[in-house]
DNA sequence: CGATCACTTGAACACAGTCAACTAAGGTGG
DNA sequence: CCACCTTAGTTGACTGTGTTCAAGTGATCG
């Protein structure tokens, strides 16, 4: 699947599952007049598109080329149906999910640009390692303004903070999308 | 089980399963300089306490009396392994919950104070109109404080909002947490 | 009664948003 | 191959909205 790809929007009908192979893609909410909120970025070994309902309740689209394995739903369903293991991974899978959506909300509810900012790479650094070896650099694979749509934010305050960090010597920028953790115990710090 | 009462706080092992039967409870988390969030409200009939791990991830207090039917873990995961149904009742419940945290997380991040607390109002009639009849009528079981930190608002701004839109006769308060709504067509509109 | 607490209201301020200009990189077509 | 356009990102000046600080009201309770 190329960059690009709107696998679904919001409201759509759930018919078919994907887990993801590699790549990413950034889920999203719309409100009517425009304004976006991401709630979520998805990579390698995450499942897109499972939904307790007939209906989707965000957009997904990718942010890169993507490889996925798709699944008709039923058949998702008799998969689950046939291996209880699968129900019990997918539980595990989505309370995972509500717990880092509760500390989104503490993020968007709570926390000043900085601290929003300082979480997201510490979160995308956390994400990155578990794959790759614990380098310190974290790939960017969305553009500013899917930062700002994620941390409640506009493309220009992501963009001071950005260079507010890197003054402060906390992080390198070698490309706009390359971040380079400098000091990490004071990034953590500000993520508060 | 008193008003005020704490059942649990973030980072204490999850050893019960409460259900709840009559009252109001409020989950939380806390930043460490005392900034909080407000991660959502329960009442009769919902669960509090269930975690796909072994700590808890937010704090619960009750906001009123409240009559609860309590678990142990341990028991609790004998019944899942016995009942499917509950297995499948759960995973039902909390994909419900992530729908409702996505949609919070756009009210977070992208929503005006005014639009803010119209979509909390409708919430919670929504919520209070399953089991009680058809009124207009909304029982706010929090507090002023309650609400600022579930919208990311301070107390001031929630109370500027109530007031503009009782002064706009888009609602009525009898009581500061009674509210009628009068014009509900237009509190949709408002709440984007 | 006086004290406390929840809520409201007003005035001043500050922080993030808006608007605008500018740079750099990538892509297209003559 | 270069001129041109588009897009992503950065930076600056100014504004406005929600916060902060402060005062005031009304209800409840000892």
């Amino acid at each position: 699947v190329p960059a690009g790809h709107g696998f679904f929007s919001e409201g759509e009908p759930a018919d078919y599952v994907y887990i993801l192979v590699s790549g990413s893609v950034r889920m999203s909410k719309l409100l009517s007049d425009g304004r976006r909120q991401v709630t979520g970025f998805l990579t390698d070994g995450d499942i897109l598109g499972f939904e307790y309902r007939d209906q989707h309740s965000y957009s997904a689209e990718a942010l890169s080329e993507v490889e996925v394995c798709r699944f008709d739903a039923e058949e998702f369903e008799a998969l689950r149906q046939r291996f209880q293991g699968l129900e019990h991974c997918l539980l595990s899978r989505i309370s995972a999910d509500l717990v880092q959506a509760q500390e989104q909300m503490l993020l968007l509810g709570r926390k000043t640009p900085l601290e929003k900012l300082a979480s997201f790479l510490l979160r995308l650094r956390k994400r990155q390692r578990a794959l790759n070896s614990g380098s310190q650099m974290v790939r960017l694979p969305m553009t500013r303004a899917d930062i700002a749509d994620y941390l409640g934010l506009t493309i220009e305050t992501v963009s001071r903070s950005f260079t507010f960090l890197r003054k402060a010597g906390v992080i390198d920028l070698p490309e706009p999308s390359l971040v380079r953790i400098r000091d990490r115990e004071r990034l953590e710090k500000m993520a508060a």
